[in-house]
DNA sequence: TCATGATCATAT
DNA sequence: ATATGATCATGA
């Protein structure tokens, strides 16, 4: 578990290596990968994401791909509290605002990162420190037709907002399983996107970001079934 | 208390 | 600027 492990050439290999990392803490994990371990999470949000990818041989980058191409998966951590229930939204992929002919959601980027999911269960327990907070059990996911409709009916109300100029109008209230939040480095960041009058105007990005009222029932279905 | 809107790091 | 990885922190 010290060698940086090589990419897995197939799910169950995947499964298997990611199920090792079960009750681990981030900071041996950390020390195996020669990575220094952050006190906290506020400037380094991503930091626990990143060292399981490292671990599990995700492509790293920024290519608007899954995780695992090859495998058809996405690689998700799931911050949960001590009683299993995510912390916090997981972000899924940046929402297009514009040139949105002919987009649809068999086709769209969420529909095909939310296909199959590994989801790591992280502690994200802020009153522990980060180097005592362990990995939780992996499972592979995928919805099932009701998940399914859910999510497609969210996308294409919120994807039918934006082509109607209304993207300004959305707020993550909406949406009953997937909402759309701005997703920017900043309050300066801004992108194209469809104005009321369809001219193009200047937008704080989104994202697409499941509501933790999702990933709850998702948790629940996994370890609370019988 | 908790979700929304805002923000942080890094690579390209 | 946009993609990846997300969590922070304050208002309701």
């Amino acid at each position: 578990m010290s060698l940086k492990p090589q990419r897995p050439h197939s799910i169950d290999e995947l499964f298997a290596r990611a199920s090792e990392l079960a009750g681990q803490r981030f900071a041996d994990l950390a020390a195996a990968a020669q990575l220094p371990i952050p006190n906290d999470l506020r400037r380094d949000k991503g930091w626990v994401g990143m060292l399981l990818e490292h671990y599990l041989g995700a492509t790293a980058g920024s290519k608007p791909t899954q995780d695992f191409p090859e495998l058809g998966i996405e690689l998700k951590t799931l911050p949960v509290d001590a009683n299993g229930k995510p912390l916090e939204t997981t972000f899924v992929c940046v929402a297009p605002l514009t040139d949105l002919a002919g987009v649809n959601w068999q086709t769209s980027n969420v529909r095909n990162k939310l296909q199959c999911v590994l989801w790591l269960p992280i502690d994200g327990r802020r009153e522990i420190p980060l180097a005592d907070r362990v990995v939780g059990s992996a499972f592979i996911w995928q919805p099932n037709a009701a998940q399914e409709s859910m999510l497609q009916r969210d996308w294409e109300e919120h994807m039918d907002r934006i082509a109607l100029g209304e993207v300004e109008h959305i707020t993550a209230r909406q949406g009953v399983a997937l909402q759309i939040r701005p997703k920017a480095a900043d309050g300066s960041a801004l992108t194209d996107a469809i104005g009321p009058d369809g001219s193009i105007i200047q937008v704080r990005p989104r994202g697409f970001y499941l509501k933790t009222s999702f990933t709850e029932q998702i948790i629940r279905q996994v370890f609370h079934a019988v």
